[in-house]
DNA sequence: ACCTGAACACCGTTCAAGT
DNA sequence: ACCTGAACACCGTTCAAGT
């Protein structure tokens, strides 16, 4: 076959694995599920993507881009470290089975990558937030970025509120 | 087989299960291996336990009414809704892959079940905590549980730990 | 009464064989 | 160059047949 049937082959793949995603989750989709449905062999998903995390990383990269892109508008917001914690919880809630996909992934893998520019804007913003005494020094991002993967998953299973448990969260519990 | 040998497959069962948990987490095992390190048919394992919640809750049972039963120790201690946000974390933790078991656990099955000591607990000491203004009075017990099982979940495949976490949460992220 | 293990429909993943 | 789909070793789960 052509080039260029290979390259609907591609596009195809990816968006139809945004439908299974979104119907199941990314984590309890079925590689050969989305094969089937895109009415091609699994070799031929699996040659397209070396493994489940590069699909998941196509699927979700330009809203994680968006995202990234998004710190910057919050810069100058009064409140932007909750407001970026908030904006975290939502992104990832917003893609099923996204959490639990993203704490295994290996750190060197394809869905690491991608979350690369987050993490950087989660860097910029904590340490903005340090110089302006808006928050504990002792926080690192990665500690910030655990919490609202945290919190997103633990939200998907149960009666949990992302917006509440992010005030819970970034207030403390006591009062 | 007689009634003797029954019981005596039944405790062997449990005995491997822990064994097989503690070595790849209750989420990740399989049933199959279980009987099979057993030295038992899959139907025998079935028939005992008529789904893996009902072997987890076998498993870490008797642990987990120990830990409802430190509560009563804990509510003369003058931090003790910390102390008790750090032993429910401390023993989600200490067993592998029961926080994503949890969080999936159907209200009304036999892990659900075993967990209400526990739950009864919590509830007891926020209820406590929040007459003696400990706590922002807005905290739901079930909100606690949550929160605990989603740090002890994140801690399980990050460099984030339980003590940690669990001081961030408890007095929020702001200086 | 209790156990066995073959059986079914799946899964992830690979790879010879085709165009 | 790219695709196919049978194949392998697994999984959860069931159930006829055995003692």
């Amino acid at each position: 076959m052509s080039r260029e049937d290979a390259r609907r082959n591609r596009a195809r793949l990816i968006e139809v694995a945004a439908e299974v995603f979104a119907e199941v989750g990314a984590d309890a989709a079925s590689m050969n599920d989305i094969a089937r449905r895109a009415g091609v062999g699994p070799g031929t998903l699996w040659r397209h993507f070396p493994n489940k995390d590069a699909l998941i990383a196509e699927v979700v990269g330009t809203s994680l881009d968006a995202l990234a892109a998004l710190a910057t508008d919050l810069r100058d917001h009064p409140d932007f470290l909750r407001e970026w914690l908030t904006a975290l919880v939502t992104h990832i809630t917003q893609h099923r089975g996204l959490a639990a996909r993203l704490t295994h992934a290996p750190t060197d893998g394809p869905l690491s990558t991608r979350c690369h520019p987050v993490e950087q804007a989660t860097a910029d913003l904590v340490a903005r937030a340090r110089t302006q005494g808006m928050v504990r020094p002792d926080l690192t991002p990665a500690e910030l970025i655990h919490l609202a993967t945290a919190i997103a998953w633990i939200t998907e299973t149960t009666p949990a509120t992302p917006p509440r448990l992010t005030t819970l969260l970034f207030d403390g519990l006591t009062p």
